[in-house]
DNA sequence: ATTTATAATACGACCGGTTGGTATTTAATT
DNA sequence: AATTAAATACCAACCGGTCGTATTATAAAT
């Protein structure tokens, strides 16, 4: 089984995935990919029918791999407030310490680069921080329900401002490498949570 | 006096600086830039030697507008850390809340699309943040000789987490544009700060 | 005041190379 | 023999950049 085409479009969408986050999405060219895959123009357009449908594609991988990053070891927490502690540290120790995405994170970087260019893409990324937004926003309810946090909290606020925080901190560390940069931003953020407790 | 080509310069850097901001810096073409002006191609080239060199004539424009909207009402506070506070509220509210850069913040922008693409533009952006650092430290040095802070603070840290914020901020305010992003990231900063007061 | 010399300024055709995308053909699996 | 996958060749449009020329403004010389 396996597929010799599925293959091919796998490899397709890694590669792509690299060079997006690297060069950014207007400046990879398809040559760029062909280039990293050894593949050729019709070849490649078997797969996709357009640069944007393979970014669609290359999304949605981006997403299973950030996913599989960020939720690790949360199952095991029952306290809700530790488990958005541990997003934020596999967040940022793990997705941009580790340099899952090499060169930044591809969801903070095509932010920045789709926003005003194509609303399709733009409001498909934002999606996806509004439903990270809904988690958090959740989780904090919970927490509130254990009768673990103050009074009069809002949780819509906090959610956002945590995600703030990981964006920025996707920022600068793409630019300046600097390891200060992540460490400084987990403990600020660790710092912030802990005085939303009672 | 004035100068014609002083004139035309002028205008070039201007849409440049709007272009670069709205659309991104590779995304933006010569052929933009010439429609906007209304110029044609040796005309630009005669101002500007390469499409790069356009660039650090339209950073130094940029830092130019931005210090004149960041340090309003900053002279008239004896205290560094008011001093702070007006600087981000500046920073949030009127560059982003009032789109001084349309489409975005233009160093923001240019740091996470030029980072890993160009060394030289990269770092002279990142060298624009580390003076921001090393004002906002100093303030903070001020306030701790006033008397102000808690013991212990990492001046350091506290100022590039707030560069930080500021970052993060800019990013999902350009895609989103919801006003509510800089109301809570104004907010949850002033608060930030006011926990660092004895 | 008028003419003349000298720059500054802008024009637009043109260059080689690259862009995203298509149509057709060949090779490999099944 | 039929289906799938990849290679080849090609397209019009566009890319950043060059260069010789026309135009305009300025200042000097008359």
């Amino acid at each position: 089984m396996a597929g010799k085409g599925f293959q091919t479009r796998q490899k397709i969408i890694t590669k792509a995935l690299q060079l997006f986050c690297v060069k950014g999405y207007y400046n990879t060219s398809i040559n760029d990919i062909l280039q990293a895959t050894g593949l050729t123009k019709g070849g490649l357009y078997g797969h996709f029918a357009s640069k944007e449908d393979l970014w669609y594609a290359v999304y949605d991988a981006a997403l299973g791999i950030w996913r599989k990053v960020v939720f690790q070891g949360i199952q095991s927490s029952a306290d809700p407030l530790e488990r958005i502690q541990t997003l934020i540290e596999n967040d940022i120790k793990t997705k941009l310490g580790k340099h899952i995405f090499e060169g930044g994170c591809f969801f903070h970087s095509m932010l920045v680069e789709l926003s005003g260019q194509s609303d399709a893409m733009s409001s498909h990324l934002m999606q996806g921080f509004h439903q990270l937004a809904g988690l958090l926003c959740a989780w904090l309810e919970q927490a509130e329900q254990q009768g673990l946090l103050k009074e009069n909290l809002n949780f819509h606020e906090i959610a956002n401002y945590i995600i703030i925080s990981l964006n920025g901190a996707a920022a600068l560390y793409a630019s300046s490498r600097e390891p200060a940069v992540l460490d400084q931003t987990v403990s600020q953020l660790h710092f912030y949570i802990r005085q939303l407790k009672k």
